[in-house]
DNA sequence: TAAAAACCGCGGG
DNA sequence: CCCGCGGTTTTTA
């Protein structure tokens, strides 16, 4: 298994893979001693495509994790969708949604900051300025 | 271990 | 404002 990070304004984005197949995205304040895939600072520099071809074990299995982190991939880069609505495409209820978003293994790659509640902007771990810068760089702005 | 309670990145009443 | 939803985590025995 391989480690690495690769820098994102204030934060360094940790990835844990091999080969083509991630298994863990973290965000923390210090850098890794290796790099992180090249996908992930093409994405970060923003490149819409950046994270093609890498795969996520998140996805995998029929649990009902599995089924809304698919769900989750499935929105398009650049836009949002709600708690309730990924929830609905699932068959489960909202609650659920956030709870799987929380305890996404691999962010980034499951695009949870493109999900954000009714009316709001939801949550997001470490810090919601996070989802922001995200959400802003796919918008074609650059926070950081 | 197993069962119960608490806990939520929500939404509708 | 309050309560149910369902899945996870923590507490309790």
């Amino acid at each position: 298994m391989r480690e690495g990070s690769c820098p994102f304004g204030l934060w360094h984005v940790h990835v844990a893979w091999e080969d083509d197949l991630v298994s863990r995205v973290r965000f923390l304040r210090y850098p890794a001693a290796g790099g992180a895939p090249e996908q992930f600072t093409r994405y970060l520099a923003g490149d819409p495509n950046g994270l093609a071809g890498l795969r996520s074990v998140a996805t995998e299995g029929e649990s009902v994790f599995a089924r809304i982190y698919r769900a989750v991939q499935a929105v398009p880069y650049g836009e949002t969708t709600t708690y309730g609505e990924v929830a609905g495409r699932v068959g489960t209820v909202p609650r659920v949604v956030g709870t799987a978003m929380r305890l996404n293994p691999t962010p980034l790659l499951v695009p949870c900051h493109r999900v954000v509640a009714k009316d709001g902007p939801g949550g997001f771990s470490p810090a919601l300025e996070l989802k922001q810068a995200l959400l802003s760089l796919e918008r074609g702005k650059r926070t950081y």
